[in-house]
DNA sequence: ACCTGAACACCGTTCAAGT
DNA sequence: ACCTGAACACCGTTCAAGT
């Protein structure tokens, strides 16, 4: 394991100034805000946003890292509130709330879960993927959800949802609906099932 | 209603010739081509560019209306060739191999389904959202469709599962199980269903 | 009525010079 | 070792001048 050196003073300043900047504007302007403003907002150099972020994909995982860290955690705090159909569904449906309502978030999660993705094994695809395996897995358990799923296809099933409701409101009213329609299917319901 | 002016001769050209450099550019470069590029290919001042389609979206639309209605027709064909249900779901397919594989085609087709979108009543949108209409309803008549669902919703929902798709593979491998899934649901399925 | 292309604003990225 | 900011390339959009 090589010794990771402590950042000089001015460089971990100019690293957080940015990193809250990001913030800021991915908030405002979604995932595409100008990295000049961004560089401009904290007061330093593009220069220096390239040496501490090359590319603004690595800039975007910084700034929502806390977000994915909580996904996770949330993930345990349903399986230990519901049954594991139940915190599963939650679970998804809150994930699907964040896909929609926070700015900048969607093509992050959609990297996540995409084949060879270069999230998938950071930090935050991990805290991902980790949590829709347990809760999946426990949900196949129950026998409440097919056995043939892969934790990853959910994942990207409800990255469709979360689509699918933008479609229908750019808000996500239409959430709970989609994924109710996606755990049921599109075929008519059974009497009494 | 107002006489639609023939266009000048030297105009006509220039639109024919843009008409045709933009499905080049967008086929080669995706739906963010560059439009200066576009006009440079087609040997026109970018000034007449913006003259004959004064934003991308009227561009992209121009470029991609024959796709548009080839989705149409061909909802036709199936619907005389297959069972409502059959036809329907063969159609999706369809629609999400095109979504994923056309380039440039995903996000005019997410705008033509969008809430409050404005393909929603161009030939364009209007040609999907005609044909979805006739199968959804034919499939809802035969009892195999949900009969609370919107042609609209299922369109949505389908372009969720091309989303997924997409995550999957980059090429549509999965679509017929994503499209399966949703119509079965993600719940166990009954012996004997 | 239509076209051209220069002009402007904006952005991403690199790199020489500085500390 | 790190920072700055000018420089370059590229793109979208507008508009004065031309036919």
């Amino acid at each position: 394991m090589p010794q990771v050196r402590p950042m000089r003073a001015d460089a971990r300043r100019n690293y957080e100034r940015l990193l809250k900047a990001a913030v800021a504007a991915f908030a405002e302007h979604g995932e595409n805000a100008s990295l000049d403003d961004i560089a401009k907002r904290a007061g330093v150099g593009a220069g220096t946003l390239y040496r501490h972020f090359p590319t603004r994909q690595e800039l975007l995982e910084a700034a929502y890292v806390d977000h994915f860290q909580a996904l996770g955690a949330r993930a345990g705090e349903l399986a230990r509130e519901l049954s594991p159909g139940e915190a599963l569904m939650a679970w998804l449906n809150e994930l699907c709330v964040a896909t929609i309502q926070v700015r900048g978030l969607k093509s992050l999660l959609g990297s996540a879960v995409a084949d060879g993705g270069s999230v998938a094994r950071t930090a935050c695809g991990a805290s991902v993927q980790g949590a829709a395996a347990r809760l999946v897995e426990a949900a196949q358990q129950e026998g409440v959800l097919r056995a043939d799923l892969e934790p990853i296809e959910v994942l990207r099933l409800a990255h469709g949802v979360a689509t699918a409701s933008e479609l229908a409101d750019g808000q996500g009213r239409e959430i709970q609906r989609y994924l109710t329609l996606l755990v049921e299917g599109l075929r008519p319901q059974q009497a009494g099932g």
